[in-house]
DNA sequence: CAAAAATAATAGCTTTACTATCATTTATAA
DNA sequence: TTATAAATGATAGTAAAGCTATTATTTTTG
C-alpha cells in the first residue's frame, strides 16, 4: 500500500471534504495549478471547472467561494510545513541549530513531496509567497478567525515562538518574531524576483542570501 | 492664500489628473473613505460614484480601473511620508536618532495632515496596513514596475537604506532591512488588531510595543 | 460669445459569482 | 441483486462587477 500523509483540516472550510473523492482531489490539484498560473484575482470557479472537465456548480458543491478554497489550500500548507518541521528537527537538541533549520525550511523553495500525490508543495509555496497574505487581509478576518481558519498558521507561529524562547527564555517578542520570520521570508522572496531594488539579493543565488539576512536579523536580536 | 502640499504623481497612473478638479479631488477623498470602510475587494466604481453623487462613467474618465486608483493613493502616501521624513528629521545629525525617528513615523498611526485638505492621512495609513501589499501582489507587477508605479516606495526604501548605512556602512542588507521595517510595521499592526496571538502586543498600548520590537530587531542587527 | 472641454444621463455588453433544477451515473446497504 | 441514496453532469438563470459608447448638458476659457 502507498503511504499518504493526511493533514487534518478545519471542517467548516468546505461543504464536502475534497480529500474523499476523485473530483475533490482534482479541485485541490487544479486550483493550485491555476492560482499559481493566473493569480488569485483572475482565478474563477468557471476556469477551474473547465480545467478539470467538470462544471462550475460541481465546484460549488465542495467550496462556498474561492476565498474559502484559498484559505483551505493555505491551511493545508501550514499543516504540512508544521509536520515537516517536526519530522526534520525531531532529533535536534540545540535550539539554535533547530531555529536555523526552521528558518531554512521557511525560506527555501520546497520540493514536491511525493507523499501527497494530489498536492504540489513547490507550487503551493509559490502561492504562499504571492497570495498568502490575501487569506487574512480582508474585512471578514474577524469572523474567519472565530471559525479557526488561521489555526494552522497560529500553531506554526507558536512552534517557532517556542524554539525562540528555548534560545533565549527572556526574549520579549517570540510570537511577533515568529510571524515576522515567516512573512519576511515570503516577502523578500517576492521582492527579489519582482521588485529587486527593494532587496540586496541576487536572484541567481536563490534563497541563500534571504536565509543569511533572516538569520542575522533573528540571532542578533535574540542574543542581545 | 492657503498652503497646500502637492505630491508629484506618476502621470500614467491616471487618465485625467484628479488634483486638477473638484470631481477629481472628490474621487480621491471618497475612495479613501470607501476603501477604508468596505475593503478593497468590495470597493467598486459604482459605489464610489454613488458616494460622490456622480456616475460610474465619470470615475472611468479619471482612472482606468480600481487597481490603478489603489496604486495612486498608495503612491501618494509614500510620497507624503517621504516628505514628512525629510521635514521632521532635517536637523537631526546622529543617524541612530534619525533611524529611530523614521521607525516611529513608519509604525505610528499618523494624524490627518491639514496641509492636504482632500486626503485623510490617518485613514490612508489604515488602508496601507490592510491593502498596501495588494498593490504589488499581482501577476502584472512586472509591467506595473516598468511603468514606475512603485518608484515612491522604492525611493522611500532607499532613503531608509541610506540612513541604515550611515549607522553602519558595512551592513550588508540595507534595502532588505528597509523594506522589512516598513512591511513589518504594517503587518504587526494588522496582527495586533486582528490576529493578536501572532504578536506579543497589547492593543491598549497602541504602537509603542511595535516600535520597541522593530527598534530591537533593527539596532541589534546593524550593530552586530 | 463661441468653441472646447468636462460632466451627466443613459444604455448596453461581457464576465463573475452564485443558485436552482433535473437527469444520469456511481456507490452502498438490504 | 436490486432499490435507493448520494454524487455528478448538464443546463438555465440572476444580480452585480467591470467595463465602453453615445448623446445631451453644463462649465471653462480663448
Amino acid at each position: 500500500m502507498k503511504l499518504e500523509v493526511q493533514i487534518k483540516m478545519n471542517q467548516t472550510l468546505f461543504l464536502r471534504d475534497p480529500e474523499q473523492s476523485e473530483l475533490g482531489r482534482n479541485i485541490i490539484k487544479h486550483s493550485i495549478q491555476l492560482i499559481d498560473k493566473t493569480g488569485f484575482e483572475s482565478f474563477t470557479f468557471k476556469k477551474l471547472a473547465e480545467a478539470i472537465g467538470t462544471t462550475e456548480a460541481g465546484i460549488y458543491r465542495y467550496f462556498e467561494n474561492k476565498h474559502k478554497l484559498l484559505v483551505y489550500i493555505i491551511s493545508w500548507y501550514w499543516g504540512w510545513l508544521e509536520f515537516q518541521i517536526g519530522y526534520q528537527t525531531k532529533n535536534v537538541q540545540d535550539p539554535i541549530t533547530k531555529l536555523k533549520q526552521v528558518i531554512t525550511l521557511l525560506a527555501s523553495n520546497v520540493e514536491d513531496d511525493l507523499m501527497t500525490s494530489h498536492v504540489d508543495e513547490s507550487m503551493l509555496h509559490q502561492i504562499l509567497i504571492a497570495e498568502g497574505s490575501k487569506s487574512y487581509l480582508t474585512k471578514h478576518v474577524g469572523e474567519d478567525n472565530k471559525q479557526q481558519y488561521f489555526k494552522p498558521y497560529k500553531d506554526l507561529c507558536n512552534t517557532v515562538g517556542e524554539i525562540i524562547l528555548e534560545c533565549n527564555p527572556s526574549y520579549l517578542y517570540p510570537h511577533s518574531l515568529a510571524s515576522t520570520i515567516i512573512e519576511v521570508a515570503h516577502l523578500q522572496n517576492f521582492f527579489m524576483h519582482n521588485l529587486p531594488s527593494l532587496t540586496d539579493f541576487d536572484k541567481s543565488k536563490k534563497e541563500a542570501q534571504i536565509i543569511d539576512f533572516i538569520n542575522n536579523l533573528v540571532f542578533s536580536s535574540i542574543n542581545k
